[in-house]
RNA sequence: GCGCCCGUAGCUCAGCUGGAUAGAGCAACGGACUUCUAAUCCGUAGGCCACAGGUUCGAAUCCUGUCGGGCGCACCA
């Protein structure tokens, strides 16, 4: 299917061939070869690095293992030649036909072309946003819930069994928080005169809906309550209420999680001191005191014996608490439990988005899944930077003080779904990123966006065209896979069929990078081969896509553009972006 | 003070986990519209990959140190 994968099995065989011949020695070590597409065009095809990689292993120079291997790939299907270049690269030159017959691979593969098994249906958890549920989404957990999503799409195309999860962080004192803001609103919606919100309650709007839904399923009866009697039931009520507020704010952006996972239940079943209990067996549960922090020292510093966990036997730079001075659980002893949790649940490889500020987070959590699990699950934290939102160049300033800052919704609002998801990820996920409305709603190739929506609804264009020029012209991929593809002779046209060729690789190298944004590269160049294509046919008209009076051509031309079209939409796909056909 | 991330063209950033002469876009300059939508394309110019060592056939990439920027640093979540 894929040739590179064709290549590396040739190249096993033909060193397992030398070893057997006594040419090379037993049991080389393939794990550094390469098989890639030279950076230089002219230098062929398919290049791999080898001779070099054997030298030191093999004790020989690199070109006469050079020479060796190169005899062998010259006895493989579809090679036209093989040269072996500079300090020992072998670059193979592929047969033109070989080349030509992708395009007919590519469109019967459909969307599956690209899609990999290396994943081997390992059971992955990717747990993202995970925002406390005390108001709606704003924009910075905008680009972490983004993430995660296309990462969970990418690791699922590429063959592993995910599980896209969301942790309710409902049982801590900010829900209380939470609680008496809505009770504010509560008595607001019965008439009372609340005046100012008081610092450290919650100000934003959104609670209002809340204050009122609550006065009409519980009518005047707490309205002089003490605490005490409603605190309990309006927490549940204004949680599920804002969870309600999340679901439907994710759901603008197309995120929907798999799993929910309450902090609370942890609270209630016990498993904290369950997934406790098992750090203790192992010895990893001691009573200490702390030293204070250096630098900014907290004026209420006190030394006290504290629950700990011996998290730097992991690699952490201090041993961590999970219970507070009163006795009750830290949040990082209820982290314990629910990272065990998803262990107990079957999970191999566990991902948590989180944001940059939690990079002091890492290293404990990673130190408990080891402990857990004797380090036969892998933890990875992925973090997100900072979104800087621009407006016409200057930043937009936000203060969440006075309630006034800018949620997802009005972003998405303001520019739509695709343009939010794609632009959050045309950047690695650990630099920092900048928003601009101006820039992301405009239409031209500066907008990643619109470059590559625009080459796929161009492609769409064409067609349509088409059925007019040839009408009854059967396009369906059997028939655009049956064309001749022999007429591909343009470098435009060999050209956008090799970056075709290199999909699946960058598909697979994404994957296991953990970085979607790839993903938006690549799109961006191919778009950018096609357009260029594409106005080539205005000087030369023999390269454009449909020929008036050559039909079989034209066949051809399409199969190729399709191709090229297919595979943007399963990108875009991967992405959360929805490939327009018109523009 | 310690830990994590970052430093690549004037600007914003890629760089396929160590490969051959470091790439895009913007901005600048010069070209292509009786068109399959020029919403695009082609060309020119622009670099001590922060700095200094090290590892090896080979370093923007890995290691150490220095400088500069961001984030975080008992019981919060």
């Amino acid at each position: 299917m894929n040739i590179f994968d064709t290549f590396t099995g040739a190249l096993k065989a033909i060193v397992c061939g030398l070893e057997n011949d006594g040419r090379l020695p037993k049991d080389m070590d393939l794990k550094n070869v390469t098989i890639e597409p030279p950076r230089e065009a002219t230098h062929g095809d398919i290049a791999t690095n080898i001779a070099m990689v054997l030298t030191r292993q093999a004790r020989m120079k690199p070109r006469d293992i050079a020479d060796m291997v190169a005899a062998g790939l010259r006895d493989v299907d579809g090679v036209e030649r093989v040269d072996v270049a500079g300090p020992g690269f072998i670059n193979i030159i592929l047969k033109r036909q070989l080349i030509q017959s992708q395009v007919a691979a590519i469109l019967n593969a459909g969307g599956n072309y690209g899609r990999s098994k290396i994943g081997g249906h390992e059971k992955v958890n990717v747990e993202y946003v995970s925002v406390n549920p005390t108001g709606p989404l704003h924009v910075g957990h905008c680009r972490g819930a983004i993430f995660g999503d296309a990462l969970a799409s990418l690791l699922d195309y590429t063959g592993y069994d995910v599980t896209r999860e969301y942790y309710i962080n409902d049982a801590g004192g900010q829900i209380d928080t939470l609680a008496r803001s809505a009770y504010l609103r509560y008595r607001e919606a019965l008439g009372a005169d609340i005046g100012k919100i008081p610092e450290g309650l919650y100000p934003g709007d959104y609670l209002i809906p809340v204050g009122k839904a609550l006065a009409e399923k519980f009518g005047r009866r707490w309205l002089e309550a003490d605490e005490s009697e409603w605190l309990h039931d309006i927490r549940q009520f204004s949680t599920d209420a804002m969870m309600d507020l999340i679901r439907s704010d994710l759901d603008t952006l197309s995120i929907r999680h798999d799993v929910f996972f309450s902090e609370l239940t942890l609270h209630k079943s016990g498993k904290i001191q369950a997934a406790l209990d098992k750090l203790e067996d192992k010895g990893l549960i001691y009573t200490g005191v702390l030293e204070a922090p250096k630098g900014t020292r907290p004026d209420d510093w006190e030394e006290r014996p504290q629950t700990l966990f011996k998290s730097t036997d992991f690699g952490d730079d201090v041993d961590r608490a999970v219970k507070k001075s009163d006795g009750s659980w830290t949040y990082f002893a209820a982290d314990v439990a629910y990272h065990n949790d998803k262990v107990e649940r079957g999970f191999t490889s566990l991902i948590d988005v989180w944001g940059a500020d939690h990079g002091g987070y890492v290293k404990r959590v990673e130190a408990v899944v080891k402990a857990l699990t004797d380090n036969r699950v892998n933890f990875d934290a992925r973090l997100c930077q900072m979104v800087r939102l621009l407006r016409d160049g200057t930043p937009v300033k936000m203060s969440k003080r006075s309630g006034a800052f800018i949620t997802m919704r009005d972003i998405v609002n303001e520019v739509g779904r695709d343009v939010v998801r794609f632009i959050m990820l045309t950047r690695k996920n650990d630099a920092s990123l900048d928003f601009d409305f101006a820039r992301v709603t405009e239409q031209s190739k500066d907008n990643p966006v619109f470059y590559v929506q625009y080459a796929h609804a161009r492609v769409h264009s064409v067609l349509r065209k088409a059925d007019i020029a040839f009408p009854g012209i059967n396009l369906s991929v059997a028939s655009l896979a049956d064309a001749d593809m022999t007429i591909f002779s343009d470098s435009s046209e060999l050209s956008l069929i090799r970056n075709m060729m290199n999909w699946p690789r960058f598909v697979e190298a994404a994957a296991l990078a953990r970085e979607p944004h790839r993903i938006s590269y690549y799109l961006y160049e191919l778009a950018s081969e096609f357009h260029a294509m594409w106005n080539k046919g205005n000087d030369n008209l023999d390269l454009r896509f449909i020929i008036e009076d050559d039909r079989a051509k034209t066949l051809s031309r399409l199969a190729l553009i399709s191709a090229v079209a297919g595979i943007i939409m399963a990108g875009l796909d991967i992405l959360g972006v929805e490939p327009v056909t018109e523009m």
